[in-house]
DNA sequence: TTGAAAGCGTTACCAC
DNA sequence: GTGGTAACGCTTTCAA
């Protein structure tokens, strides 16, 4: 790579001195215009770019904490609600969050590795990703404190739900509700929803139809739902990992003429904006509580280093809404059960948690 | 303000030289043991934090360009959605990304004042406010381009929707769907809002009832419709200003029993992700055009900041869906028309755009 | 194991 | 108007 020009070279290019350069770099008055032109002449014809930390170091400006924030943001509403208390937090305590959106394993080596060249951040954010023994150690090393959201990872604090109770859950909630064939769309290859397959064997048994969606869109969603309907026709329950993607399943559904929740049921996983209204049962996650929790995690060890912050692992709750049916009773259901106690799910505006730990 | 110690401040207190510092704070092998804890509690002592500056111009770090993009953000889901194109323009660009959310004047000001003192971004965009005239000259004199999103000012480059007509194609489509007495629920004080109130009263008139939301959430939808149904019982057609804003509507609208479309018909803005799954006809943003127009524009600017970027305005277009009913045609319609082409609302999943000029 | 000193690329002050 | 030249706070040889 080759070196950055330097206001050494304009001033020399354009034969005059750096103080002139600086000068018409910030547009102070008096100076000629005529120097001044051949002086902007330089910096274009070299392809100058002021380098930022000479002037900040110059300047003495102030130095600002600076976290760096490494997730799949655009993915899903999750990290969109999980940012906002994030930024919040961390703006009351008078730090910038940077956001970078990461979507696979190269981009996040290449950050990570720059991030550590650069030196800087103060504090480091990953969600719903690990990183490396070696890599913890290079930013230990550092003294950059590392906090994961959504992810468990040795060695490193980190608030993360239990993913597997999660999903057993909402498996739990559909086999209470009378179904008998259980099966999964999940979504690519994540932690999260690994866990989430796993709770949901727990429950539905290890060998229930698993059809996994290419991405995290209704899309694909409902592509999911198509394959796993033609190849089992009889599944009278899906679970899924995520919210969008059981919009895609509902909308399968429909397609098919299948009555939701009579002949099959529906879960989400996430509880994201507007689920209520779309009537859809799902586990809700603590997306808040978590972001709070990271931001206040980075910054005592920002402020404190040596201080350790424990992990964390806060509740899910699964929300019974219309994709689901009530719990089969012993005791007999009166006779209009049926339509009074199970709004159709357009109707289906309230909400009632059933928590398992009842915190958010 | 007090000055921030220096590693001279702590070699001198723990004395030692400066480099034994610089090991500590590195992490570097070499450091005698005690050696390195008295330098440690010289700096926990002295509350010392490392000058980013400094660090990144000794290590010659990179010098990525930097745009602070500053708005509302978690608002609402526009920014969100006029971010994914930003993010990734940028990223590709090799620039970062990084985040305010501004939610008020102040905030906003002190902000700016900082970003100028510090001259720490190469660019800066600004969406859904303006910034004053002193302001602009003042970043002009810096060479920091600014570029805005969603609001025209003179002598900025602006990308902007014709928001008063967006409101009038809203207002005309129940028009012509029969409602006579039109109503706008708005939300807080804005110019995008108030542009889409003038557009409302263009085509409903100047005397018509207006209500206003004191957020921009459901909850404040819904109360500024009961205001707005309490003193106007007659209004069969509310046009909003935003999605969000139209599911509070339809909510109150349900809990007092009225039909949508039949009764009163129901208009939201921005087209935002699961409104076609809720049935709600809106007035579709250009989220992802307007997004990367900005990431394009600002990469311009700081390109060749001579060339000059031309504002642009990009097309609006109505998305009829099943809270309006269809134009009243001056041929008698099917006898079942009312059944077959206007499914109720949870059944209407697809969505036909109805453009004006037919762009995103 | 430690310290002195030379950068890093700007800005800003002070002469000319 | 313009050019020298100290800072700015840190990292990194190079000697000791």
């Amino acid at each position: 790579m080759v070196l950055e020009p330097t206001i050494y070279d304009i001033a020399h290019r354009a034969g005059v001195g750096i103080a002139t350069v600086s000068r018409v770099l910030n547009g102070a008055s008096g100076v000629a215009e005529a120097t001044r032109r051949s002086v902007q002449k330089a910096m274009t014809d070299l392809g100058f770019r002021p380098n930022r930390a000479a002037r900040r170091l110059a300047v003495r400006g102030p130095n600002r904490g600076r976290v760096a924030a490494i997730m799949p943001f655009f993915s899903t509403n999750f990290y969109f609600a999980v940012c906002k208390p994030l930024a919040q937090g961390l703006s009351a305590a008078d730090m910038d969050l940077v956001l970078y959106d990461v979507t696979n394993r190269d981009s996040k080596i290449r950050l990570l590795d720059r991030i550590a060249a650069e030196r800087s951040y103060e504090g480091i954010l990953v969600c719903s990703m690990g990183i490396g023994p070696e890599r913890q150690s290079q930013f230990a090393r550092l003294g950059i404190p590392v906090v994961c959201i959504d992810y468990p990872l040795q060695g490193l604090p980190s608030v993360t739900v239990d993913n597997r109770e999660g999903a057993a859950m909402a498996a739990a909630a559909m086999r209470d509700g009378g179904s008998r064939r259980l099966s999964l769309v999940t979504g690519p290859p994540a932690l999260a929803f690994r866990h989430r397959e796993e709770g949901f064997a727990r429950i539905a048994g290890p060998d229930s139809p698993v059809a996994r969606a290419e991405a995290i869109t209704r899309e694909a969603g409902r592509a999911a739902a198509a394959a796993l309907l033609d190849g089992h026709p009889q599944v009278d329950g899906i679970v899924t990992v995520n919210d969008v993607l059981a919009v895609g399943v509902l909308e399968e559904l429909r397609a098919r003429g299948r009555r939701v929740p009579e002949d099959v049921q529906v879960t989400g996983f996430d509880d994201q904006p507007l689920m209520d209204v779309i009537g859809l049962s799902t586990v809700r996650q603590p997306m808040l509580a978590l972001g709070e929790w990271a931001a206040r995690a980075i910054q005592s060890l920002i402020e404190s280093p040596r201080t350790p912050v424990p992990s964390a692992e806060l509740s899910l709750s699964f929300i019974a809404r219309a994709t689901t049916r009530a719990r089969a009773t012993t005791q007999p259901a009166p006779a209009t059960a049926g339509k009074i106690s199970r709004p159709r799910l357009k109707a289906q505006l309230a909400s009632k948690p059933v928590g398992k730990k009842g915190g958010e």
